[in-house]
RNA sequence: ACUUACGAAGAAA
């Protein structure tokens, strides 16, 4: 079963569901009774292509051939219906397995909380973030980073920096994740200035990196905060800073992907450098990336 | 050290 369970998640990691399933009916015909852990691994995969109802039903059949779901299992499927924007369905699982006597834990809430970020309710997720509170879940890190993307996504700059303020209050090591979520946020709200003088500090300042409690080694500066800040130096119209930057990712280790020369791109319409659109067309082509 | 499963970030459509 171990192995079974190993193979069928190399197969779904790969994106081959349709292999897995085979090898699925397989271990059926060899009598070998699928666990928590077959499950989850294959209603993942019928979730991240979209087919959460066929979660669903697999989630039944095993339920009722009495494999009981435990919390990850219960996990994955409130996950694809938030994903999918089902806030009800995920919050009719979310009842069901409390009343099964499997205990909700910080990643049903991240999900649950995420969902409602995504789809703009930003108050029914600040009432469950209180709610792990009360439960004494520990809200974590992803918790914080979905909260804060969500407010700065709703137009609540002020709501993401208290909340990120709260989170280093209580000691949670803001990460990447983190970072990115508010250098976008705060470039997207036309603060380019202030997102590159905090990404300058933290990079440079020890006291910054001592208050965000990141040591040395993290590097905030990933092709994401690089997308994020150059976008919006070009919607600034500052389409110079922008290509310096761009210039600069491989003196960072990280090398421009399809969605950088995209935005780079934008900037150098909107500025009318037609020049430069050409030349960049065959920087592009030269690194091997194909327009799409 | 990790080692069968679950949550958060960038362009466009």
């Amino acid at each position: 079963l171990f192995v079974y369970n190993t193979l069928l998640d190399g197969y779904c990691k790969a994106g081959k569901l349709s292999v897995a399933l085979d090898v699925y009916s397989q271990m059926e015909r060899k009598g070998i009774s699928p666990d928590a852990f077959t499950c989850s691994i294959l209603m993942k995969s019928y979730c991240g292509e979209g087919r959460v109802e066929e979660a669903e039903s697999l989630f039944q059949k095993i339920n009722n051939a009495g494999v009981s779901p435990n919390v990850v299992v219960y996990n994955i499927l409130i996950d694809g219906y938030c994903k999918e924007g089902s806030m009800e369905k995920a919050l009719k699982f979310y009842s069901q397995m409390t009343d099964d006597g499997v205990r909700p834990n910080i990643i049903t809430y991240s999900s649950l909380i995420d969902g409602y970020c995504k789809r703009g309710d930003m108050e029914a997720a600040m009432e469950l973030y209180s709610e792990t509170v009360v439960k004494a879940i520990e809200p974590d890190v992803v918790v914080y980073t979905a909260l804060i993307d969500g407010h700065f996504k709703n137009d609540n700059m002020q709501a993401a920096l208290t909340l990120f303020r709260e989170m280093i209050e209580a000691s949670i090591t803001p990460n990447a994740f983190t970072i990115s979520c508010l250098i976008d946020g705060l470039c997207k709200d036309g603060r380019v200035n202030d997102a590159v003088k905090l990404l300058g500090e933290g990079q440079t300042s020890p006291a910054l990196r001592k208050m965000l409690q990141v040591d040395s080694s993290c590097s905030f500066l990933n092709g994401i905060v690089y997308t994020s800040l150059m976008q919006g130096l070009c919607k600034d119209g500052r389409i110079l800073r922008a290509s310096k930057l761009f210039s600069e990712l491989r003196c960072h280790g990280l090398k421009p992907d399809t969605i950088m020369f995209y935005v780079i791109l934008q900037g150098h319409f909107r500025s009318k450098n037609l020049p430069d659109v050409m030349m960049l067309q065959a920087d592009m082509l030269k690194v091997g990336i194909m327009p799409n």
